[in-house]
RNA sequence: GCGGAUAUGGUGAAGUGGUAUCAUAGGAGGUUUCCAACCUUUUGUCGUGGGUUCAACUCCCGCUAUCCGCACCA
């Protein structure tokens, strides 16, 4: 095998263009930064990589699919955080008109100028005045804030409300948290999952698919109540040696169960979704040596995180994060509470009723009220805190200060019984969240295999058979003598049956048309001969070695 | 966003002030009893907009995109 270095990404890269796998889009208009195509051949892989992580999610019995949209409501996206934390704050020069981020250009002159907000900036940056970078001059513009998301107007006209394209599923599944409440009984742990596009207008989009300005994720928002025991079994992956390098220590390797118990991973489930994430990547091919867990620093940490992980994958970029595991606590359903006033509450039933009884002293109403008219709350309030054993007439100082004596006509002896069954509180998320174009990147990278074969490389695309874009290519050995319609009839076979894709080739000698399969990964080389014709028999070629055997047709399509 | 480099068929490259070359690929036909073979034939190109010029793919300027650093972001 070739080993990278030697333009090895170059020739990947030019594959994966030839052959319709990933392609800049709107090639025919120059291009757009930061966008990309799957093509006849990519898309297909994209959708069943999908498929496979809703799929692996479901499997916790407890999870839902939602599909919500793209187009977002302003204030959703102010209470998440998101217009606050997801801006940079440019200036531009007067006099080349050079646009510049103001906290870059006062690095010099402030240890921590990303810290400042907008005003703050703007006053520093006009009473130091640096120089610009590119014409020298020191005349700058207001500070104006940037935005990392894309605006967008929804309806038009003076009722048109202002918007952001999402830069998340993440907040379209917090917003639906009532109805997935009353959907799962309102019986917690439960989670939603969703895949979907995310817009960030990046500045710099760079490096192929790794930033991009519209991507694929897939989120799951597992809500949790904080205080329930949590029952997570991390014994699936006690052999799991995983490298990890956490806050302040450099790289080691552990499990998820002694990580856990070590303290360095807080939640357990966040241990379980780790082990899950190693799951899926390995099952989508991703090579396990190729794989670790790195915990952010605090000060990196997103405004909502309480812990987050980063899955990082290592490829011809180097390590690259392909998947955040965040536990947010209540973060963003207390958000949206604050911002809307509706209850994103879950109710946690006490084993036991609590019963609290009252045997105290409050007030009469009838007579304390004429009486201390304005003061008459704050006398309630101070009533109520008297111990039983008062003795009346009391004096007694108010919370306003006041001041008042109180007569045994003012009060009456308060006898309740408090009887409460549970309470509310805010369930705190768990989030896996993936960035699924760079998965898919990282799996094409790490099932790309290149050989010498005659002093050509020869190239094969070792991708699990579980997501391979075309299921069975169909040859006929030569197109004719009726071994062409043979072939046809089988590949139009194949693509009746649902999920299984299949590709027809006649054209070429047969060594080539195995080439080209291979070079899109097809696990399996079907060709019809002359012999198949007489006894319905094929021959079935192995991707990886090879081999062929020889079966019936009716094998196969059964 | 800054600095540097680059942009020629689907892909990879050469080249010139007088409308372009090579490899490879794709289509059609032939040949061929299974791993990029061969023969014939065919398809298709100077990123984009402007300027200079009798004439621009070539020179100049803007734009867009790509790659490498830096910065940014996760």
């Amino acid at each position: 095998m070739t080993e990278e270095g030697d333009g090895r990404l170059e020739r990947l890269n030019e594959m994966l263009k030839r052959r319709g796998f990933l392609l800049p889009a709107f090639g025919i208009y120059g291009g757009a930064k930061g966008l990309y195509d799957f093509g006849p051949v990519g898309g297909r892989l994209r959708s069943r990589v999908n498929q496979a992580w809703l799929d692996h999610w479901l499997q916790l019995g407890n999870i839902v699919e939602l599909s919500c949209p793209t187009v977002t409501p302003y204030e959703v996206l102010e209470a998440s955080g998101h217009v606050g934390e997801f801006s940079d704050f440019m200036t531009t020069c007067k006099a080349c008109e050079e646009a510049s981020r103001a906290d870059t250009l006062l690095e010099p002159h402030h240890p921590n100028p990303d810290a400042l907000k907008r005003d703050e900036l703007q006053e520093l940056l006009h009473s130091i005045n640096p120089e610009c970078p590119s014409c020298k001059a020191s005349d700058w513009s207001d500070v104006v804030a940037q935005n990392l998301m894309f605006n967008t107007t929804i309806g038009s006209g003076s009722s048109g409300r202002a918007g952001f394209i999402r830069p998340e599923t993440a907040q379209g599944m917090f917003t639906s948290f009532p109805s997935i409440y009353r959907h799962f009984r309102e019986r917690l742990p439960f989670g939603a999952v969703q895949v979907g596009k995310g817009y960030r207008n990046e500045i710099a989009p760079r490096q192929g698919m790794i930033r991009l300005r519209e991507f694929n994720m897939a989120e799951l928002e597992y809500f949790i109540d904080p205080e329930a025991p949590v029952d997570v079994d991390l014994s699936a992956w006690e052999n799991q040696i995983i490298t990890f390098i956490a806050q302040d220590s450099p790289e080691f390797t552990s499990t998820l169960a002694k990580a856990h118990e070590d303290g360095l991973i807080h939640h357990p489930t966040v241990a379980q979704f780790l082990g899950m994430t190693h799951d899926f990547l390995v099952n989508m091919g991703i090579i396990p040596s190729k794989i670790r867990f790195r915990q952010h620093e605090k000060d990196e940490m997103a405004h909502y995180a309480k812990d987050c992980w980063d899955i990082e994958i290592l490829g011809s970029y180097g390590w690259i994060e392909c998947v955040g595991v965040a536990h947010r606590g209540c973060y963003d359903l207390e958000s949206h509470h604050k911002a809307t006033g509706k209850s994103l509450h879950a109710r946690r039933e006490y084993a036991e009723p609590k019963t609290t009884i009252i045997d105290a002293w409050t007030i009469n109403g009838a007579t304390v009220g004429p009486t201390f008219k304005a003061l008459a709350g704050a006398v309630k309030v101070a009533v109520e805190e008297l111990p039983k054993s008062t003795q009346f007439p009391a004096q007694v100082t108010l919370s306003t200060g006041d001041t008042v004596t109180l007569e045994e006509q003012h009060v009456k002896p308060n006898q309740l019984t408090i009887k409460e069954t549970g309470e509310w509180y805010i369930p705190h998320v768990i989030e896996p969240a993936f960035g699924i174009d760079r998965i898919i990147w990282h799996m094409i990278d790490h099932a790309y295999h290149e050989s010498d074969k005659d002093g050509e490389v020869y190239t094969i695309m070792k991708l699990k058979d579980t997501i391979v874009p075309v299921d069975y290519a169909v040859f006929p050995l030569f197109e004719k003598d009726g071994m062409d319609q043979m072939a046809m009839e089988l590949h139009r076979t194949f693509c009746a049956s649902t999920g299984i894709v299949s590709m027809y080739d006649g054209s070429g000698s047969i060594g080539r048309r195995y080439a080209r399969a291979d070079e899109i990964g097809v696990p399996q080389c079907i060709t019809v001969d002359h012999q198949s014709l007489e006894d319905r028999t094929v021959t079935v070629r192995n991707r990886d070695n090879g081999e062929q055997t020889r079966v019936s047709i009716e094998s196969l399509t059964q």
